[in-house]
DNA sequence: TGTACATCAGTGAACGCGCGTTCACTGATGTAC
DNA sequence: TGTACATCAGTGAACGCGCGTTCACTGATGTAC
């Protein structure tokens, strides 16, 4: 995963590819301790590097943790966009497909769904990182869009309430039962099959079954 | 809040509550700074105590975080059970005023909601916090039953996936956008309202509407 | 192709700071008689 | 009711540690001519 390790020993003066082996580096950290517990000077040790030296590319820790949330919104929204894939082969199954790249991606990147969602970053931090956010997020609605079309015009819910709430059923899963965190709780159940349900009857509740 | 200021200054040589004292500093300054920016020794100072003192009542750090999670799913358990109210005056009406008190306690409580869910303490780190996050959810569950038994019975879904389902949304919306945190999402609508419309559709996908 | 120079991306030493933890200690409290 | 004593719950000084940050510096790289 991170540059210092690929390259081997690093050889010169020079990095060369420090920015990426630092984020690569707090990634790593992250998963192991947690957003909170990672440190600039952490980052550097791990990086083969001096304290001093990731001073020439971030300003502090902070802006180091909005990058890591920022690349994480970008993967995190070519993820669930992939497992949209337009609505294919029906918008019902292409739904239940992005839940399950919503929990597939807390579980194999719990290191960039912390920095995301529990660093205690404003979502507004930055344009991009907001940018990223909302990018991400329209999946989601873009989704509930396509599913509500299937629906006689008088009867359509509202796309950005029915978004909301799958995001906020997707995010309960995912933070209380499928993180690979300490804080993780069991269940009696894959919880991929639990949300899928969820979402399942939540759709019928919306008259948007059996269509 | 705090005894130190509840009683003014200390004094004589012994504090006399410092156990409350120390878990009431504690819970103003996650509120303050989160979970992760909280030290033992900043709950010292907070109490007017040495820096020893707290080692007297906690092992460690983790021991004070512990002790305010336990009292923070105690209270939860209360204030859910107390919405419930034994399902009156009617099993609907109180499953959504479950759902406001969750949200309440997240709002008003945001420094008991971040110990027991975002200071990365296993949930069954002591006996008696698992215990008391069991009860909690307990509460739940047994609302969700109490729905359940108003469905004929080859109709009644599991009501522990219900409850799943329903935490899972309840925690995802407060976590998103109702806790007082610098990382709580815009929303074009009180998160109350936001929940209740999920929890209402959602029961109608399970067919318990219009009961 | 070579050379001079500007700029970039690191070093490493140093600093002040606050934390966690320990220690011998001491004032206050409770209890046995 | 008084006294002696054990125990409890604090003190405050000290320690080692790692962090964030700064500083003058220097090796490497790129570029103009």
């Amino acid at each position: 995963m991170s540059w210092s390790r690929k390259q081997g020993r690093r050889r010169g003066y020079h990095h060369g590819h420090l920015r990426e082996a630092l984020i690569a580096a707090a990634l790593e950290l992250i998963a192991e301790k947690g957003p909170a517990g990672f440190t600039f000077a952490d980052a550097a040790r791990a990086a083969g590097v001096s304290p001093a030296a990731p001073y020439r590319h971030f300003r502090d820790r902070d802006a180091l943790l909005a990058d890591v949330a920022l690349r994480g919104f970008e993967r995190f929204g070519a993820s669930l966009e992939c497992a949209w894939n337009d609505g294919k082969p029906h918008p019902f199954r292409a739904l239940e497909n992005v839940g399950r790249a919503y929990l597939a991606f807390a579980r194999n990147e719990p290191a960039l769904y912390a920095a995301m969602f529990e660093a205690q970053l404003p979502p507004d931090k930055t344009r991009e990182l907001s940018q990223a956010g909302d990018q991400a997020f329209g999946i989601l609605r873009q989704a509930c869009e396509a599913l509500c079309a299937l629906m006689p015009p008088d009867k359509r819910p509202p796309s950005m309430m029915m978004s909301l709430h799958i995001w906020a059923m997707a995010h309960g899963v995912a933070s209380l039962f499928a993180r690979g965190d300490p804080a993780r709780r069991k269940l009696p159940m894959p919880p991929e099959d639990l949300l899928e349900a969820g979402i399942l009857l939540y759709l019928r509740g919306l008259g948007l079954d059996g269509i």
